[in-house]
DNA sequence: AACTATTTATAAGA
DNA sequence: TTCTTATAAATAGTT
């Protein structure tokens, strides 16, 4: 446009074409951001250099891109970015169905949406109510009995630590620098291990078939007798 | 930029404004156009119209708006259009969570995964399943009840029409016209009527707490005895 | 929408 | 890259 016209087709030299590429950008964001201050417009440029693959983008700035592209999207319509979208889309879909199809399920075995089973299905599920109930009874059965053992393995410990503690007392009751214990099983009662021992855990343990009404259950192993 | 230099600010002239933003608007596309071409480089431009809320739109003819975007993405990263994107990517995770978590209830209620619960969730679940049980074993006497009272009709309609039959048989060997039949209560045994009835159907029908792998149940009408 | 005086953009050269 | 400048192009105001 100046100093000779020129014709709109592809500049061949690279330099010259990087060179009017990096004036008519600059050009072109002048105008722009002249249209965006004349006429209160919002406007987006953005471009790629083919040859060095750089971006350099525009916007008002009135405006951030995102809010821009928000909009557009508004406009437009969402088709655009769809590769992206419409596959996230779907994949909701798939899952809220998915969903859907567990939590009914779940429902099912609550016995709170059996309207829709026919017999057969009833005769299948409740198969398996059964055989899932017995594998639960089986695994609380072993909780539990692990518990057990584990305090049964404590308390014989404390015992044998308190048993030692009583030889010593005994021990020293023998010397005569220090007092005379009178009746040392009282010291045994005092502590809350006269006349128990391993009876103690002589339990019931068969898994319970009992109405599960019957007992609140808890985590205290003292209230476990109660459980049967 | 004729007939007079104008001040860069907002043309507060309505008519003017928009008669500058589209003469404007025509001159970026125009240089939008012929960078495209002598530069070989892709351009994008987006305007709003803030007077109309128009928008409009110059795209390099070599490439699509879609691929535009995908490049642009590719290059910028996906932040931009994040209020979509992320939101949807929250979702999803969501969505997995809440599925992870309903596939685990299913496989606690059919005794596949036990070995997190405690004491306490394990007597709880083996509460709702009894509870449970009981309703599918309720439903599941309903829905027979239901088919076998249905069945009983049935028949009861067509012992009906059959003694009308043969009602009809005995009028008919009375009339000279027709030969003699020996004995009716033959025509009875050949249909596979004789001495059935009613009772046919004096079952059991309690809800039964059987084995239930006594009996393969099937929805045919026949095989309901075995089933207790 | 067309015109045109004038401003602005820019191609080529430095 | 930036500056310069002759000249092409864009456009403000008018018709």
């Amino acid at each position: 446009m100046a100093r000779g016209k020129i014709q709109i087709k592809r500049i061949e030299n690279t330099t010259n074409r990087q060179v009017t590429y990096s004036k008519r950008r600059n050009g072109l964001f002048k105008k722009a951001n002249e249209l965006t201050v004349l006429c209160d417009a919002k406007v987006s440029i953005i471009m790629f250099s083919s040859s060095t693959g750089k971006l350099h983008e525009y916007i008002s700035p009135s405006i951030s891109t995102k809010e821009f592209y928000d909009q557009y999207q508004k406009t437009v319509g969402i088709d655009l970015w769809s590769s992206q979208y419409e596959n996230m889309l779907e994949n909701l879909k798939k899952l809220k169905d998915v969903n859907k199809n567990l939590r009914r399920e779940i429902r099912q075995r609550t016995g709170d949406c059996l309207d829709s089973l026919s017999m057969d299905e009833l005769s299948l599920l409740e198969q398996e109510m059964d055989q899932a109930t017995k594998v639960i009874r089986e695994r609380k059965y072993k909780v539990l009995t692990n518990q057990i053992d584990t305090q049964r393995k404590k308390f014989n410990n404390e015992r044998e630590v308190h048993g030692r503690l009583l030889h010593d007392l005994e021990a020293r009751a023998e010397d005569p620098r220090l007092g005379l214990i009178e009746n040392p099983g009282e010291y045994d009662a005092m502590m809350g291990f006269s006349n128990i021992g391993p009876r103690m855990f002589a339990l019931s343990l068969q898994p319970s078939h009992a109405n599960p009404h019957s007992a609140a259950p808890t985590s205290d192993l003292t209230t476990y007798p109660l459980l049967f």
